[in-house]
DNA sequence: CGTGATTTTGCACACCTATGCAAAGCCACG
DNA sequence: CGTGGCTTTGCATAGGTGTGCAAAATCACG
């Protein structure tokens, strides 16, 4: 095990000091000769700075905490590959943080605590699922936080959304257009921004065009909910059902045909939310409203760099629009084909 | 900005030395009686020790590289999730890394040097898509390395697999007892360990059973590629399918119902291979080999922690069984159900 | 060449903890 | 009470970098 090489060994070999080598690899200003003498040294010495030591001393770790819950959705999965990405093309690293299934308060501490410990330059909640409290700790500890597909009204924090109301309004002005006079809810999980502002969007445009909502059931985002729901709903005859987002979509889906023997779109229509990857496949071909993954992970990485950067900056609430996709999960209005 | 609360502010207030308080934290050996003085001033202050000093001093970061490439495969989300948990609960934390998708050898070096530079104590390799300069590399850094769900013979580097060539072999004879005589492959990429070990197990098997193989076709775990594969074999007239991981089997499954309006199993069974989650969704209801993810990680986790802790740990290989599940997309042999 | 303005450089210290070493404390036993 | 063995404690330093400050070097200009 051969000693780590340090600013020192390189100063020595460029015949400067230890603080040139230093202000070369930080940026700071060096004359064009030093600068030389020491790039080379390092060079041929095999030199990189130390990041530990780097970060102890500026107070900047160059990483960034993300806060997962459940990545069996598979927006989550697609969404952290893109952060990853992002974020090491700003030269900041993501450390992973997992919420057990129950997160109750002393996790999400533990959780701070960590993130703390490591002294991350900022943090990207990226749950629907997480609580108050963590966002508040994350805030009171002077990290910059982004909220990530989750608001949070009122609470100052930054924020990256698609156009959840409008999306859901979307799907009642698609559904109504189709035809559709028995409209039912498979609802995202009323105790997240995320859900609800779909619901709404979705309930006031129907409320708007006239039409009623045959029932609004909460599927919590899981899939022995949503088929509860479902079922619910078939009771009370659906002819469309607007899901809250796909990974319930699929179950529902799966429920209508093979357990209720119902056809797709023939005697039920189905939306979704998000446009997840699967939804494009024939076993589902779901017509849904799609997020920008990549649109909202770059707002989300240029407002936490930002913040971190510019500490004064505050905090933005970014909402991007996402198109219906029409695909053949539910019925197509005339002249939309 | 209040200022961090250090070592010294704790025993100033406890009456001992920043040592003691040191000693206290890193479960040094001290006496009842400083120890309740130092955890009580800590407490008082809310005292946590600082991670960054700690690393630079012991070298070790208690961080683990992951190295990722593809997450839409849901096999790696999954692992993943469970890789944090298990992580975190020995203590380690997660950082992310992602190949970009042309990985050549100039972001390898990246990704290594930026390992390096944040001291990761282990580094996982879970993507059997990564070049072996990275693992050699790796192990020249001398740090522990642990390929996942990948194989490299003759490396020397330890590894957790499930028992790939004996899951093909399974597929073999489960289909063969199903009574398929024109079975065709839908192979894994032919240039992972993963890939070529499924083949050879399932063609082995086949062998033995004095059954040829219609075609074995590289769908390179790509949608597109299987979906080309498909065409091929299904050209040539067969009966059952063995395709190299359920990710491609689900395009394969689509594509043989939506675009060649073929019968899944009526006309062509269908056998997958990970039983990743939405295997089970009715849908698809994929029969499967599946792979224990959960004893998995928990092999790699142990694997890697061993490695860390014990220098002189020689690299363990190490197969993970799992069964044949059988769903509805394959015919059943008699007397199996 | 002299002088003031500006850039570059080196010194020394800060960041915060872990740990080797020696001194001090403790205990038991004769 | 004295002595030896063991545990606990404090001192001082290392780990590798960034940065304020003052000295030195460079530059521009009269």
């Amino acid at each position: 095990m051969t000693r780590r090489v340090t600013s020192f060994d390189v100063a020595a070999r460029a015949g400067v000091s230890q603080s040139a080598v230093s202000r070369v690899f930080s940026g700071a200003s060096a004359s064009k000769a030093t600068s030389d003498k020491v790039r080379e040294a390092a060079e041929a010495l095999g030199y990189r700075p130390n990041v530990l030591a780097r970060s102890l001393i500026t107070g900047r770790s160059r990483i960034i905490g993300m806060v997962v819950a459940y990545l069996g959705n598979p927006f989550y999965p697609d969404a952290l590959e893109r952060f990853s990405r992002e974020f090491q093309d700003e030269g900041y690293h993501t450390l992973v943080f997992t919420l057990p299934e129950g997160a109750g308060d002393t996790d999400t501490d533990r959780i701070i605590q960590q993130m703390l410990d490591h002294q991350v330059d900022g943090i990207v909640l990226a749950s629907v699922g997480l609580g108050d409290a963590l966002a508040a700790r994350c805030e009171a500890a002077g990290i910059p936080v982004v909220l990530f597909n989750r608001g949070q009204a009122g609470s100052g924090l930054a924020q990256v959304t698609s156009a959840n109301r409008l999306g859901g309004a979307k799907v009642a002005e698609f559904l109504v257009a189709g035809g559709h006079t028995r409209i039912g809810h498979v609802a995202g999980w009323q105790g997240s921004s995320t859900g609800r502002d779909r619901t709404e969007g979705f309930l006031a445009r129907l409320a708007e065009l006239g039409q009623d909502c045959v029932g609004v059931e909460d599927g919590r985002y899981d899939h022995a909910e949503a088929v509860r729901a479902t079922d619910v709903l078939v009771a009370r005859g659906v002819d469309a059902l607007f899901v809250g987002n796909d990974h319930m979509a699929f179950a529902v889906m799966d429920h209508l045909r093979s357990a209720l023997g119902l056809k797709i779109p023939g005697d039920v229509s189905v939306v979704g939310y998000d446009d997840v990857p699967m939804a494009g496949f024939a076993a589902y071909d779901l017509t849904t409203v799609r997020q920008p993954v990549g649109r909202m992970v770059k707002a989300t990485v240029a407002a936490l760099v930002n913040q971190i950067e510019d500490k004064s900056a505050q905090a933005e609430v970014t909402e991007i629009d996402g198109p219906l996709i029409l695909r053949g999960s539910a019925r197509i209005p005339e002249g939309l084909a």
